[in-house]
DNA sequence: AGACTAACTTAGTACAATTGCA
DNA sequence: TGCAATTGTACTAAGTTAGTCT
C-alpha cells in the first residue's frame, strides 16, 4: 500500500506574481469575513443529525448565515469565529517586549522515544550542578546497537560532580579551545601537507555523542558557557561627497535618518523597492527616524533620490572584490578570529559550534510573497534587548562596555544561548547551536526514529483514514481527507494565520474552497482534484491529481454552500489533527509524514536506481533530486550543510549521519557514499539523478507532466 | 476549547568560494 | 588561465508543535 503513494506534487515558484491571482477581490473589505484565526466550532454534531443550537456570533453573521444553509452542518455548529484581529498589535508587542520570559519548568516530551524518566533531577545550585557527560572515551560500553524492532535511546547517565571548580572548568575550556582551535588549523595545514595520519587521528577523536546516553528529565544541558552574541557594527556615516537629494536638491540627513536611507539605497536595484507596500512601509518607518525638520521637508518618497548612495555602495562592493590577496586574507583572518572567540560554546564538557552567533543587523524587512510588512525597518538590536541563557556556574558573557543585558537566565530546559524579540512580528529570535552539535543531532535523530516508527504502522493508519471517509461525522471525514492529502501529497499541516500580519499562504488544514477545483472527469482521468494555492514562502503549489471516488465525493460535500474564501475543512485545524495523530501513534504529527515519505521515497528510488549493493548516504551539500520518469515529477530528496572541515576531510558529523538515515533499518551502519561517489556506474540506466542546484531551479518551475 | 506564543525545524535567498570549460 | 557556471555557507523568514493560560 505504501507503494502506491506517489507524490504527484509540483511546486511552481510564482513569487508575488502568482499571489496576485490568489488575492481575494474584496480582501480588505472582507478581512473580517475570512479571517483564518476564527476558531472552528465546537464539534458536536453528528453528520446526519442536527438539532443543535446555533451560536450567535454577530461579527460572523453573514458567514454564519451561509453556514446555516449547509446541509451537512445542520447540526448547528457554526464555527465559532472569535475575532481578535482588531486588537492593538503594537500594544501587544510592546507588552511582549517588556514582559520578561517566565521560567517555567516544562515537561519534556521526547516523542515517545525515551520512556524512562531519570530520577536524577537537575539541581540548579552551582555546587551541585556540574554533572558532565561521561566522556566518550570512558563510555565505550554505552555504545548503542541499532535494532530496528526495539530501538530506544537509553537514558544518559547523569554523573553529578560536586564542586567542579571554575578553575578546572577554565582549564578544560582552554584545553578544549586549544584542542579545537589548533586542531582546526592543523587540519587545514595537514590537508595541505597531505598528512593523512594526523587527520585520521583527529577523526577518531571526534566526539561520538550518539554513543552516549541522553537526558531523560527534559533538561538539555548541565553546563553552558559562551561569550554572548556579536553585535552588528555601528553605523558609519557616509562620506560628505555622497549626497542624498530631495526634489533635486542635496540634503544632509541626520545620522539615524541617513542610516535608514542607506538600507533603502542598498536595495534600489531590487524589485522590492518598486512595490507599493514596501515603499509605504519603508517611508512610514523612515519618517520615524527623521528629525522634525527632516520630517517637515521629506514628505514624498518619490522625490527622494538615493542614486548617489546606491552608486557609492556598488563601488564599495566592487572595491571589495578588487582587494588584494593580502587584504582579503586579513578580513578572512579577522572573521576567523571572531569565529574562534564567539562562534563556540561549552555545553557540558564539549566545545560546540554555535549556529548564528551574530545578531541580525538592522535593515529593511524582506518578507516573501505579498507580505504586508515588507519594507518595515528592522531595528538595531542592542545588548539591552538580549536575554542571555547560560548556566549559573559558568563565566557569564559580558555585555559590551557601558551596556547591560536585558536579563541573564539559567534555563536548561531550552537549547538557546541568547534571544531577543524582533520588532516586525514581535516574535522571538534565538541564538542556537550548529547542526553538528549534540543537541541538534539528537533531535534530528529522533525525528528519523519517529519516521521509522511510522513506517511500522502506516498501513494501519492509512486503513483507518480510509475507513473514516465513510464516517457519519463531518469532522471525522474532514480529518480523514486532510490526512490523506498530507500523506499522499506531502502537504504541510497548515496552521491558521493572523490576517494582515503575513502573506496569505495556506497548508492542508487551512485550504480554502478557492484553492481546489473538482473535475469528475478530466481528459481520460476520473475524479481529479486541481490544487492551486500558495504554500510556505509563497511558493505556488499547483497540481492536478486523481483521487479516490470517496475522497472526491467528500470534497464535493465539503464544498457545498461555501464561498470561495471559506475553509475547505471547516471542522478541522492542526491542533485537532495532531491530537488525533498522537492517538494513532506516540509522537506522530503531521510533519512526520513528510519526513517519512521523503525518506521512503529516497530509499525506494535509490534501490530502484542504483545497481550496486550499497546504501548510498549522501554526503555533500549538493541537493540531490530524483526524477521519477513514470510520474513525471521530481522529488527533492535531500540536501545538507556540511562544514568546510568535514567537506575537505570527507568526514561526516554525527548529525549528518543521522540525517541520512532512512526509514529502513540500516544494520550496524550503512556504507556511506557521497553524491560524488554516486557515479553513473552505480546507476541503472536509464534513470537520472540530478545533483545540481541549477537543475533544481529548472525543476521548480516545471509543471507536472510538461517534461 | 480556543488564544497565545515559546521553542524549535524547515527552507529560500544572497553572495562567496570553488569548479570546470573554452 | 580567466571567466562563467555551479556549489557552499550564512542568514533569516516562515513554518510546526506543544505548553500554558483563560
Amino acid at each position: 500500500m505504501s507503494g502506491d503513494h506517489g507524490r504527484g506534487d509540483s511546486q511552481v515558484n510564482s513569487g508575488s506574481k502568482g499571489s496576485d491571482t490568489h488575492k481575494h477581490k474584496d480582501k480588505h473589505k472582507d478581512k473580517e469575513h475570512r479571517h483564518k484565526d476564527h476558531k472552528k466550532d465546537k464539534e458536536r454534531e453528528k453528520f446526519k443529525h442536527s438539532n443543535s443550537e446555533h451560536k450567535e456570533h454577530s461579527e460572523k453573521k453573514h458567514r454564519d448565515k451561509d453556514k446555516e444553509r449547509l446541509k451537512h452542518s445542520d447540526s448547528s455548529s457554526d464555527k465559532h469565529r472569535q475575532k481578535h484581529k482588531d486588537r492593538d498589535k503594537d500594544k501587544r508587542r510592546e507588552e511582549k517586549i517588556q514582559s520578561s520570559h517566565l521560567e517555567k519548568p516544562k515537561r519534556e516530551k521526547e516523542n515517545g522515544y525515551v520512556r524512562d524518566r531519570s530520577p536524577a533531577g537537575i539541581k540548579s545550585e552551582p555546587e551541585e550542578d556540574n554533572g558532565f557527560y561521561p566522556s566518550p572515551q570512558h563510555n565505550k560500553s554505552s555504545r548503542q546497537e541499532y535494532d530496528d524492532e526495539e530501538y530506544e535511546y537509553k537514558p544518559k547517565k547523569v554523573k553529578l560532580e560536586h564542586d567542579k571548580k571554575a578553575k578546572k572548568r577554565k582549564h578544560e575550556y582552554d584545553e578544549d579551545e586549544e584542542d579545537e582551535g589548533i586542531k582546526h588549523k592543523k587540519k587545514i595545514k595537514d590537508k595541505k601537507g597531505t598528512d593523512g595520519k594526523k587527520v585520521k587521528k583527529e577523526e577518531e577523536e571526534k566526539w561520538k555523542w550518539w554513543e552516549e546516553e541522553r537526558y531523560t528529565d527534559g533538561s538539555k544541558w548541565r553546563f553552558l558557557e559562551h561569550k554572548g552574541p556579536v553585535f552588528a557594527p555601528p553605523y558609519e556615516p557616509l562620506p560628505g561627497k555622497v549626497k542624498f537629494y530631495y526634489g533635486g536638491k542635496p540634503m544632509k540627513l541626520s545620522a539615524p535618518a541617513e542610516e535608514v536611507a542607506t538600507f533603502f539605497a542598498k536595495m534600489l536595484d531590487h524589485e522590492y523597492t518598486t512595490k507599493d507596500i514596501f515603499r509605504k512601509n519603508f517611508f512610514k518607518d523612515w519618517r520615524k527616524e527623521m528629525t522634525s525638520e527632516e520630517k517637515s521637508v521629506i514628505t514624498d518618497l518619490n522625490k527622494c533620490d538615493f542614486s548617489e548612495m546606491s552608486e557609492y555602495f556598488k563601488a564599495q562592493s566592487e572595491a571589495r572584490k578588487q582587494m588584494s590577496k593580502e587584504e582579503k586574507q586579513k578580513i578572512k583572518e579577522e572573521n576567523e578570529r571572531l569565529l574562534q572567540e564567539y562562534g563556540f560554546c561549552i555545553m557540558d564538557n564539549h566545545k560546540e559550534r554555535i549556529g548564528n552567533f551574530r545578531i541580525e543587523p538592522p535593515g529593511l524587512f524582506r518578507g516573501r510573497g505579498d507580505h504586508p510588512k515588507m519594507g518595515m525597518l528592522k531595528r538595531r538590536i542592542r545588548p539591552e534587548d538580549i536575554i542571555i541563557n547560560c548556566s549559573k556556574d559558568s563565566k557569564h558573557p559580558k555585555p559590551p562596555p557601558g551596556t547591560k543585558w536585558k536579563e541573564v537566565r539559567h534555563d536548561n530546559k531550552v537549547t538557546w544561548l541568547a534571544s531577543w524579540t524582533e520588532n516586525i512580528q514581535g516574535s522571538i529570535k534565538y541564538i542556537m547551536l550548529n547542526p553538528s552539535s549534540r543537541i541538534k543531532g539528537e533531535k534530528d535523530w529522533q525525528k528519523y526514529e519517529t519516521a521509522r516508527r511510522l513506517k511500522k504502522c502506516v498501513d494501519r493508519i492509512r486503513a483507518q483514514y480510509r475507513e473514516d471517509w465513510k464516517s457519519k461525522e463531518m469532522r471525522i471525514r474532514q480529518r480523514a481527507v486532510a490526512l490523506y492529502f498530507i500523506d499522499k501529497l506531502a502537504l504541510r499541516a497548515g496552521n491558521e494565520k493572523e490576517e494582515g500580519e503575513t502573506a496569505d499562504t495556506v497548508g492542508c488544514c487551512s485550504l480554502r474552497v478557492e484553492h481546489i477545483k473538482l473535475y469528475p472527469k478530466l481528459d481520460d482521468q476520473e475524479y481529479v482534484v486541481e490544487f492551486d494555492f500558495l504554500g510556505k514562502d509563497s511558493i505556488r503549489y499547483y497540481n492536478k491529481i486523481p483521487v479516490e471516488k470517496r475522497v472526491f465525493k467528500n470534497l464535493q460535500l465539503f464544498l457545498e454552500n461555501k464561498q470561495p474564501e471559506d475553509d475547505l475543512f471547516d471542522r478541522l485545524n492542526t491542533s485537532i489533527l495532531n491530537k488525533h495523530l498522537q492517538e494513532l501513534m506516540d509522537g506522530l504529527t503531521a510533519k512526520v509524514f513528510r519526513t517519512y515519505n521523503a525518506s521512503i521515497t529516497l530509499q525506494q528510488q535509490l534501490k530502484e536506481l542504483t545497481c550496486c549493493n550499497f546504501k548510498p548516504v549522501l554526503l555533500s551539500c549538493i541537493p540531490v533530486y530524483l526524477y521519477c520518469t513514470d510520474r513525471c515529477h521530481y522529488t527533492r530528496v535531500c540536501s545538507l550543510n556540511l562544514g568546510e572541515q568535514q567537506r575537505r576531510g570527507k568526514l561526516m558529523t554525527a548529525s549528518q549521519q543521522r540525517s541520512y538515515r532512512t526509514t529502513e533499518p540500516t544494520g550496524p551502519w550503512p556504507f556511506f557514499a557521497t553524491t560524488r561517489e554516486l557515479r553513473p556506474k552505480h546507476l541503472r540506466s536509464p534513470c537520472k539523478i540530478f545533483r545540481t542546484r541549477s537543475m533544481r531551479n529548472k525543476i521548480n518551475y516545471q509543471q507536472p507532466g510538461s517534461s
